[in-house]
DNA sequence: TGCGGTGCTTACCTTTTCGTAAGGGGGATC
DNA sequence: GATCCCCCTTACGAAAAGGTAAGCACCGCA
């Protein structure tokens, strides 16, 4: 797993923050979760055209471990399972909001391809 | 280097900014750039104990073809290099400023070891 | 004469991350 | 009865990121 550098001794808060959201696909399940609210497995999965099952289940467990994510499994058949972002997910997210607004800034400088749901920055 | 990825087409500012920051010393090469304003190579080397030349020349490359750091030479013996943030670095580093302030919050929650600097969160 | 400081570059190797492909157990659907 | 959907897991391999060590060209200092 990547537990080798995560959850290190941080020098700074950016970098106890930066080791949460690193990851391919991170920053757009956070994204995901904040639009719909809820959201299972498989919604996410065509929420994000080009993940596979494998980084997002994976992705998914790092995020619940780090308390960014609740994880709720509905006893049925077939099973259910949902995701939420917890407190400290919507916060992060908040905090996110600055960085996102830079980044749209950064892409309009130059000039870079923009795909239409861009414009959000972040939610 | 790093192109593969780098400056792909963007989903939202998130990744655009994500992108740059991204990269073990960065946000700490950020932080020092704004905390002294202007730093020289064997400085910054000494201010990020463990990085070694060779990421930190190359952190340095990159972050100055993304506009964030300014590096100027002086035709001098021995020759001297100054590193500085240019304007689109220093209103990076201001958006960084609630990321930072989370990433404390998770620390302290976390009672993860925190290294006597890290109060300041980002500057 | 040799060492240390300046600001790097290069080659090589390990670690981490990401992708691809397949399987799996159960139920519903055709 | 075959296939699809659900939510994953595992195995394998490629790519990217990072670390180590050495070298380089020049100079001041002892």
């Amino acid at each position: 797993m990547t537990r080798a550098s995560r959850r290190g001794p941080y020098i700074c808060g950016i970098e106890a923050a930066l080791d949460v959201v690193s990851g391919k696909w991170k920053g757009q399940i956070l994204w995901e979760l904040a639009v719909h609210g809820v959201r299972r497995f498989a919604e996410l999965r065509r929420g994000l055209p080009g993940v596979s099952e494998k980084m997002l289940a994976q992705h998914l467990r790092e995020m619940e471990e780090d308390g960014l994510v609740h994880r709720e499994v509905h006893a049925e058949v077939p099973p259910r399972v949902e995701y939420s972002l917890t407190e400290h997910g919507r916060t992060l997210n908040q905090a996110l909001g600055p960085l996102g607004v830079w980044g749209v800034e950064r892409m309009r400088r130059e000039g870079s391809e923009t795909v239409d749901a861009a414009e959000s920055s972040h939610g």
